[in-house]
DNA sequence: CATGAATGAGAGTTCATTCAT
DNA sequence: AATGAATGAACTCTCATTCAT
């Protein structure tokens, strides 16, 4: 019998659970370096110099493999990203902090984003698949609009349509995570300053 | 002796390139229908009503089929995009004729902008592929920052770094593309005004 | 594209439909040689001389490739045996007729019975499968036991429960079948006097 | 050091005869249920509770396996036939009650005699292996082939041939196993004096 | 200009089996 | 006596591509 399975067995066994995270991890490596459509079962369990066969005896199948690759590094910048926003306490602040938080984690974490960003639109683009957004990215887009919704009641912010605000800030975060697949040795924090002043000045209400 | 190739031969026949257009054509239904790995050289064979080996005949391969998909929609868009922005006279206006154009070209050519998005999220992701980018994306990254550097030269725009504002230009754009791509009853011209309104304020020199 | 397709082609080209008959015969080989489980298809193709791919551009898959190899059997011996019990005019006869020419296209065709009862054997056994028989072993089934209630509408045979009897005269060609597939120098000739005789006794009304 | 393998070890534990008694008990159930091919070591190991390498434990391997149940069903069958063909003393008498015993023996045993069936189907067409006839199936025959020797010596029987004759019984009774696999509400006692008529009547001395 | 026939490479998955614990 | 972890072989199928016609 395979490991995995349809029905969660609560408890994972230690080894289990650090092969299954080595494996994800490879996945993780192999489409940073090579692309997604590169990222065959093969090549993955190549990088983690296993057999095929223990990948699929860890994971039910790629997908379940892909899917969960995304939950796990989504996990892990909702747990990088919440808390520094809950630290700030204005509107804007907290804009800055979101924006701050999420460029400081694709700093750390560069190949895991790439990945990420490359799974989405490789999966987005699935004919009949779901993808992940329908759960999880509105989940984080929510987390956003809150905020800037919260600062228009405030009577801080402009009177901008929060969904296309939202949109905006996601697209220009996540152009960066692009950015940084492409060029390396992109001066992030210099990015972080440009991002956050630009949504400053685009969301302030100036009384216009 | 096949009729086309890496080096351009200069005059191709008419009928020819009525062929080239209609697999061109067919590539970017199925991509924007059935999403970009479904596109397989038989299924955009079928669409177009002809075999596969005809695909063949007049590409190089798969990729010289795609690169011209790209190239074709990216020379349509060049097309409608460019002459707007040159009838405006200041940057600002001209700033915002740019992403109106943008979100115009989006809005008639829906499906040509699904399938292009898609086509680009697989290919920056490709191993060895060139892409399409380095290439026309600079480009046209360049015609962007040449519109913002000459508003801060004008004294118009405020001290934002132009090429991270350009990016960000680029990618909310792109984004509405995605959004497109998921919503196909999204509101463009709403979009639009959100948009423009947005780099407005971003971009404006309020003398801070 | 493939040739062969949900949507049947009315029409199909002369070397294609030789291809198809020239596999459904390696896959008859194969399967007579080497048994059912070891009919691959890397060894069908092998047999055939051709590639594996060849024989999924010429069926849909394996399952459809072995149904067209049950169905090519079942025509060739239903035209074989009709004709010959046709000719008959009592239903002793037809049912010595039915035996005999079951038992001489059994002979004659010792390899592709030996395939087919090999193919019927794992396919009823198969999970959700509806196999051949519904449609094809019924329909045979009800032809024997048409001359059967015959004869005894005509007061020549003996009062047993027509079905069982049916059953049984099968079995017992089928059992030859089996026969044959594991003693190649089985004497037909022998065989097909003993189980005419056998039915014959075990039919006949004697007025008990 | 396993506790399986090919040289008998005279004796077992009393905790191993009992796992392997489960184990086999397992594979008779899955093959009933869900067919031979998907009675694999993973499925017969869930039914039974234990682990996949327990089976493998316990026996030389799948082919060990699927012996072992072959032989169990086997001998308790013989066990329930022979003395009830025994307590009989003419030979018409043993033969009615032969068909007898193994009817009733497959109504009392339906899903061994299934799995029994499905296994004998997918052995005999297995390439090398010895399947378990050669010795079990033709010792069987005898014993039938004696019978109707006996009622040819003693004048009772008519002169058929002994060894086709035997066939075709086990032909019957064999196919009757296959039909109380598809049909599970088959009338057996109906079945039973159908085909005891049948035979009575086809090998009766008529002094034809 | 266009096609049907054919191929080879490679993908994901399943399975019986082994071995250290 | 029993298991979880791991493997290697094999299988079916898909796809881009080639070539003779």
């Amino acid at each position: 019998m395979s490991a995995n399975g349809q029905e969660r067995q609560p408890s994972r066994s230690f080894i289990e659970e650090a092969r299954r995270e080595q494996i994800v991890a490879s996945a993780i490596a192999v489409i940073a370096e090579h692309g997604y459509p590169a990222a065959t079962m093969g090549r993955i369990a190549q990088h983690a110099g296993v057999s095929r066969s223990l990948i699929n005896y860890h994971f039910a199948g790629r997908e379940d493999l892909i899917g969960q690759l995304v939950v796990d590094v989504f996990t892990r910048g909702a747990q990088a990203i919440v808390p520094r926003v809950e630290t700030a306490s204005t509107p804007a602040e907290r804009l800055a902090a979101y924006i701050g938080a999420n460029l400081d984690f694709i700093a750390g974490n560069r190949r895991d984003i790439v990945a990420l960003v490359r799974v989405a639109a490789a999966l987005d683009t699935a004919d009949g698949l779901p993808g992940v957004d329908p759960a999880g990215a509105d989940q984080g887009l929510e987390y956003l609009r809150r905020i800037l919704r919260d600062g228009q009641d405030a009577g801080q912010f402009a009177a901008f349509d929060v969904h296309q605000m939202a949109v905006a800030v996601r697209n220009v975060i996540d152009g960066v995570s692009t950015q940084v697949a492409t060029d390396p040795n992109l001066d992030l924090a210099m990015v972080t300053r440009e991002v956050a002043a630009l949504f400053h000045r685009a969301t302030r209400d100036t009384g216009e």
